[in-house]
DNA sequence: CTTCCATGCAAGTAATTACTTACATCCTAG
DNA sequence: CTAGGATGTAAGTAATTACTTGCATGGAAG
């Protein structure tokens, strides 16, 4: 076999995180996740017992990023406006790389529930890491006193938002490169919050 | 009969509006939706056809949603941060008003293109009335110059991400109350805008 | 009173879906 | 070389789904 290269249940993974991801749990098969995977659909069933368990799988293997909240405190300068778009940049593009996770979540947070708290832990835990930081550059007198915890809050949104326009809609609303529209957004952002 | 007083269609419509929203529309069945609605399955089918008639009359009835944008335009005072709270609140609550739709929008979009062209149809409208008022606003020397767009852009992702994240994750990432919450994104965005 | 329109009810159908079983094949490790 | 584990193939099954047809009912309008 030459397409073994990725391991079977890995590529059965990719293909069930693609399809799920667009069309959600429901309207993806399982004939349809073999096909795209390239392998029998009774596979399958022999490496996750029923699609659930892949559904499961899937989950886990998103359980595993502690990625993010390590590179945040990595390189910062205390000068706000630098920092923040680092930031920006790093959380953007992450998201972007979980993207079909990230839908998945949004989806079928409803029908079950430990999806929501996957997704949610990220946001908490970039809360966290940012209220800090802010704590810090306002003791620094670099910052004024604000609701930490909101705008800590509302710079997640923020890129949060960028991130579903781009994900969901593409350039339909528009076309401006991301890089731009964030150093823009950012921009703004730290001037709103500096003494 | 006691429950036409809203008329079946319209109750058929609003029971699939809330299923297709939680579930998909591969995961809300034409009999959980009939149930719903308190009517019998084939009642359904002769109003809308077949299931995507229906799912067609979901769109069609929020494609007449002129609500928000001639509201923006009203009360305004040309002080800065006053009036981006007030759009930032109207523009949360309407979202939060059609949740449901959005929620199509966001979970479809791949398989029913239309609902994208739809749903991207209210940001769009309000980039262009934005950068309109950003542009006066900076002609009357009360923002500085900058990316007006890009400015535009942001707030919108701003107010959307706060939806997003109470809508589909409600008070886990936090509980701050959402007013509270608005009038400190607002606080620092339009900080950030003055000269 | 009668006619008609909307709806309910019962039954059915073809297609699909998740999942199973039994058996053949093939690659690899010992 | 051989034994075992992973995969393919074929066939099938029970449940569900979107959708249809035929007939009964009931209320409103003329």
């Amino acid at each position: 076999m030459f397409l073994t290269t990725k391991g079977t249940a890995q590529r059965i993974i990719e293909a069930a995180l693609q399809l799920i991801s667009e069309k959600g749990y429901t309207a993806a098969t399982t004939k349809t996740i073999a096909e795209l995977a390239g392998v029998n659909e009774v596979t399958l069933f022999r490496h996750f017992g029923n699609k659930r368990g892949l559904l499961k799988a899937i989950i886990e293997q998103f359980s595993y990023y502690p990625l993010l909240q390590q590179e945040i405190n990595q390189n910062v300068t205390w000068e706000l406006e630098k920092d923040l778009l680092n930031f920006s940049l790093k959380h953007f593009h992450f998201l972007m790389s979980i993207k079909d996770f990230v839908m998945i979540g949004f989806k079928e947070s409803i029908q079950f529930p430990e999806i929501s708290e996957e997704i949610a832990n990220l946001p908490l835990l970039i809360k966290k890491e940012l209220i800090l930081y802010f704590q810090e550059m306002h003791q620094q007198g670099k910052i004024r006193e604000v609701d930490f915890e909101a705008a800590a809050l509302s710079l997640i949104a923020l890129n949060f938002g960028h991130f579903m326009s781009r994900a969901r809609l593409g350039t339909i609303v528009s076309d401006l490169p991301t890089e731009e529209l964030l150093q823009t957004s950012v921009a703004i952002f730290s001037r709103g919050l500096v003494s």
